[in-house]
DNA sequence: AACATACTCAACCGCCCTGTA
DNA sequence: GTACAGGGCGGTTGAGTATGT
């Protein structure tokens, strides 16, 4: 058909808009509403092509615009509906009211897709980079190999670090997506039955929402051989082992323990979670996830989802495999749920589909102390 | 202070879809 | 059925700004 572009006509001005060329178009469509967007720059006496006017009152001048920073709950709803729609990004525009696509567009090449390749996963798919996964082991062999303690080589032991780093995100991911798939029922905050099956893998991760329950932050240490956790009704409870700072809670995410601490107002920042590993990787934290049984929510916890037992999860906990311990230290007040899960008990399908990590970690206790 | 590099985001470009004559 | 206008969308650009050296 060949159709002309529409603003190719020459003497229209392009470039940024001034204030008077705003105020113009403001003050028109206040007036008349657009009609139609080729007629509009004539009435209003314009020198811009229509489609040039739309864009600026779409993306710019309209009423109902929201402007600064992203919030951490429409972080989520991007990563959310990205992993469900792709770039869509009028339609995920649609459920952030007051958010452009373009400033969605925007946020999302800036900010997000380089968190999540970061991370290692692929930004289009959400899924591990299958690149990654394929060289984990050699990563993990490259990690086993290499000796700190005579090692003085910093480039070594920078790639030490990184290959840990890498197979613990892959594993973390490995986890969560097992947890999604194991897990058919997961319950909302008024115990309404989740179906988390067919979601893709950052719905689990990503919807989540922390629960930071400041009543136990202080006195809910777990046992000796596990400082600095603490439990939370039946779930998780994890802490910074050098801040002491108040935890975040989420029943069924390991990764939960990297988040950031709550004074951020991080429900899930991939870049803190890869500092937090990044501390970890060279060894000057140690930070426990303790996993227990977990069925129901407790009063105060009400943006937390529930996970059965059988989750993944729960297979690496220390309650199963690790050296301890903490079952039960239930100090969460209100919280009058029992340790044993609705759900049924520990193991299930999981335990065989994460043999493969398994042996991956287990192999060598020294990576498998680097997890959480 | 000067320069280089990285980052942000408004704006543009070109393609696609839909409605209409 | 075809041609075209109009609008919408996603990808990309580049000027301005921030940060690092």
């Amino acid at each position: 058909m060949g159709r002309s572009p529409c603003c190719d006509e020459s003497g229209l001005k392009k470039g940024p808009w001034t204030p008077e060329e705003d105020q113009k178009l403001v003050h028109h469509i206040q007036k008349h509403g657009h009609g139609s967007w080729r007629a509009l720059p004539k009435l209003a006496g314009l020198n811009r092509c229509g489609k040039s006017c739309r864009l600026r009152w779409t993306n710019y001048l309209r009423p109902d615009i929201k402007r600064g920073k992203f919030s951490q709950e429409e972080e989520q709803t991007i990563l959310h509906l990205h992993s469900i729609l792709g770039n869509k990004w009028s339609a995920i525009a649609t459920h952030l009211p007051g958010r452009t696509d373009n400033e969605i567009k925007n946020f999302w090449n800036t900010h997000l897709k380089k968190k999540l390749i970061q991370m290692g996963f692929d930004p289009m798919t959400h899924q591990p980079r299958t690149d990654l996964v394929s060289t984990l082991p050699y990563l993990i062999a490259l990690a086993s190999m290499m000796d700190t303690s005579s090692s003085i080589d910093e480039h070594a032991l920078s790639l030490q670090a990184e290959a840990i780093q890498m197979a613990k995100l892959q594993y973390l991911h490995y986890l969560l997506q097992s947890s999604s798939s194991n897990s058919n029922l997961a319950l909302d905050q008024q115990n309404n039955p989740i179906n988390i099956t067919n979601m893709e893998p950052p719905f689990s991760l990503l919807n989540v929402k922390e629960n930071i329950n400041t009543n136990n932050n202080n006195n809910n240490n777990g046992p000796s051989s596990f400082p600095h956790h603490h439990h939370h009704g039946n779930g998780i409870l994890i802490d910074d082992d050098s801040s002491c700072q108040p935890l975040h809670y989420h029943p069924n995410l390991l990764l939960s323990h990297f988040l950031d601490p709550p004074s951020q107002q991080v429900s899930f920042n991939s870049q803190s979670c890869l500092n937090n590993i990044n501390e970890q990787g060279q060894g000057s934290t140690t930070n426990y996830a303790i996993i227990s049984q977990m069925d129901h929510t407790t009063a105060d916890d009400n943006s937390s989802w529930i996970l059965p037992s059988s989750s993944p999860l729960s297979s690496i906990a220390p309650n199963n495999n690790g050296p301890s311990t903490t079952t039960s230290n239930n100090n969460n007040p209100g919280d009058t749920s029992s340790t044993t899960s609705s759900y049924g008990g520990g193991g299930g399908p999981a335990s065989s589909s994460s043999s493969y990590w398994s042996e991956l970690f287990l192999v060598d206790p020294t990576i498998m102390h680097e997890l959480p």
